[in-house]
DNA sequence: GCCGTTTTCGGCCCGACTGTTTTCAGTCG
């Protein structure tokens, strides 16, 4: 066959853009007032979104059989991811489409705007774009249609502009405080009992959509008053005796709910959501003939719980889940068989070892690193600056490594109960070799190993890359895995089980990089790495004094929401059962392959066990 | 269209706010 004949290749879709037909469908099934079918689309849309490999992966190892396996998909609706991933094209759509050819997934992201109004709007005006119902409500066209009004008019200009300004999820780490500072004026108002921030921010997801507060108090209308007149609002979308609507300066949207101190738990556990875990709950109290709602647990109209989330759970017959893990990813069936591990506290760690300092492109020195590591209540921390390869931040080559690691014996020298680890982050070269000799990697306490360049290699030489990283017998560490940058740079293509398998036989740790635009291992890969039996570190990546709070905040947050225990987190140890869990199961004198007994998963659980008491 | 401690049919989470309504539909979380 001669290769002109060939079809273009073309690029596979994303689990993104799958979704986003699936929630498409779900818009017009609902605009059309179908029953049912639009939620089962929606859900569909979820759980595509919640895979952690690509779809148009597993349809080609399992074809069919392999999509309509996972939960909330089934025959039709497999059948229609099928189509897409083999034609890019989902001919249902196609036909809804074109009986109602409107933009619905744009005109439905205006606030207060459906598909039911969409509908109308298309049917009276012949509105299909964004653009379109600009100029209806321009022209006062808007105003005469069934179901709305002159306020309906400039609500939807206003939703216009705030969706032009609106930035999309931001991310945790940039979230986190504005939150706080927040629930910190909340918590000031007279009468108020509680204030916390709930929704997605206290799962501690990696980026964030929006805020949720949940405020008990008697005085609602104090409340209220307080949040819609917080300095960082910029809009008012609605606001009620219970409820309000705003948007922030940052381009978040922020609700407000206010209960009354007796629900409070309730409140807090479904407005913390997921979506997916609240309904899960609900389901769970209906087979046992109660009614769950935010203002508590209920058995005809008796409350029997609802002050407390632990109340709500214990009734429940569960375990307490901690928010991190409530994403109904087998938590739920964790906690009714008491499985819920104890994850690591948010105060455990008491080592950082990812640490650059003005030896390099950090900005402050080695001591001042110490300081304010202490300060963190950290006993110790490596310094890890860049290595030769990364000439743009003044790299070290082996003389400087080692003349640094002079300076940090003496340094030890004159510190009290504070222990400096000498180390590196050298730089993985596209074929997998480091940019530090062995000699030299042998002499220092912690080597990480890390990309920084050459990310777009495929799979293939990619985990090949990697590997052989992880197989050099010096090499402690595998910093920022996949080197993303959330939001801005791809991860690079990585097979991470291999990665993960690789991590157990050499006994490589697998790092957490606490940076906000990191996080890196995600979330998922943890939890595969933690099923594996691997250890993590838990570091900040810090390059300046306050870059050091990352680690114990965003990075403990991840491992929380891969189900980490203390036991998995190197830097969790002492200073000494961290430098040997680091230098455990290396390869020996003989200069054999490390031993493969020593697994991670059988320290660990050994570890949880004793770690009960 | 999905799913199963109500299992292959018959259910499907629940309540507040808004704007247009004179009793409620649409939207949101």
């Amino acid at each position: 066959m001669p290769p002109a004949r060939r079809q273009p290749a073309r690029r596979p879709l994303s689990n993104a853009e799958v979704a986003r037909a699936l929630r498409e469908m779900a818009l017009f099934l609902e605009m059309r007032d179908v029953p049912f079918k639009p939620r089962a689309y929606e859900k569909a849309a979820l759980a595509v979104e919640a895979l952690d490999r690509p779809l148009h992966e597993i349809a080609a190892e399992r074809g069919l059989a392999g999509v309509e396996e996972l939960p909330g998909i089934g025959r039709g609706i497999g059948r229609r991811i099928h189509e897409l991933l083999e034609t890019g094209r989902m001919e249902d759509l196609e036909a809804l489409r074109r009986e109602t050819p409107v933009d619905i997934v744009g005109l439905t992201s205006i606030e207060g705007l459906g598909p039911k109004g969409v509908r109308v709007l298309y049917e009276a005006l012949g509105v299909r774009t964004l653009e379109d119902l600009e100029r209806a409500c321009r022209e006062g066209r808007v105003r005469s249609l069934p179901h709305f009004g002159e306020r309906s008019e400039r609500k939807i200009l206003r939703g216009l502009e705030l969706l032009a300004g609106t930035a999309g999820r931001q991310l945790l780490g940039l979230v986190l405080p504005v939150a706080r500072a927040i629930e910190a004026r909340l918590r000031e108002v007279p009468g108020v009992e509680r204030a916390d921030a709930a929704g997605s921010l206290r799962r501690r997801r990696e980026t964030v959509g929006d805020l949720d507060f949940v405020v008990a108090a008697r005085d609602f209308e104090a409340v209220a008053r307080a949040f819609v007149e917080l300095p960082d609002v910029v809009h008012v979308h609605a606001r009620g005796e219970t409820k309000a609507m705003v948007r922030l300066a940052n381009g978040l949207d922020a609700d407000l709910r206010v209960v009354e101190p007796e629900c409070h738990g309730a409140a807090l556990c479904y407005f913390t959501g997921s979506k997916a875990h609240n309904v899960a709950l609900r389901r769970l109290a209906q087979r046992q003939g109660l009614k769950l709602n935010e203002y508590g647990l209920f058995r005809g109209e008796k409350r029997i719980a609802g002050r407390t989330e632990e109340e709500v759970y214990e009734a429940l017959g569960l375990a307490f889940i901690p928010p991190e893990l409530r994403e109904d990813r087998g938590e739920i069936e964790a906690a009714l068989e008491g499985r819920i591990p104890e994850l690591i506290g948010y105060g455990e760690l008491r080592g950082d070892l990812q640490i650059q300092t003005d030896w390099t492109d950090g900005s402050a020195s080695i001591e001042e690193m110490v300081e304010a590591a202490r300060a963190l209540g950290l006993s110790y921390i490596a310094i890890t600056d860049h290595t030769r390869d990364l000439a743009m931040t003044g790299g070290s080559d082996e003389a400087r490594l080692l003349e640094q690691a002079e300076a940090i014996r003496k340094l030890n020298a004159r510190l009290r109960g504070f222990r400096v680890l000498s180390g590196a982050e050298v730089n993985i070269r596209p074929d997998g070799s480091l940019d530090i000799a062995d000699e030299v990697l042998a002499r220092l306490d912690v080597v990480g190993a890390a990309i920084h360049g050459s990310f777009r290699q495929s799979r293939e030489v990619a985990t090949r890359r990697v590997l052989r990283a992880m197989e050099n017998p010096h090499v402690d560490i595998l910093f920022h895995p996949t080197a993303r940058s959330i939001g801005r740079r791809e991860p690079v293509d990585l097979d991470i089980d291999a990665v993960i398998a690789a991590a157990v036989r050499t006994g490589t740790v697998l790092e957490i990089d606490a940076m906000p635009d990191r996080l890196d291992l995600k979330d998922e890969y943890v939890r595969r790495a933690v099923e594996a039996g691997c250890l993590l570190a838990v570091d900040s990546d810090a390059h300046q004094p306050s870059h050091l709070a990352y680690a114990g905040e965003l990075g403990i947050a991840v491992a929380r929401r891969g189900w980490a225990t203390r036991a998995h987190v190197v830097n969790a140890q002492s200073v000494e059962r961290c430098l040997a869990l680091l230098k455990d199961g290396r390869k020996g004198p003989g200069g054999r392959p490390r031993r493969t007994g020593r697994s991670a998963g059988s320290t660990s659980r050994g570890r949880r066990r004793a770690g009960r008491h």
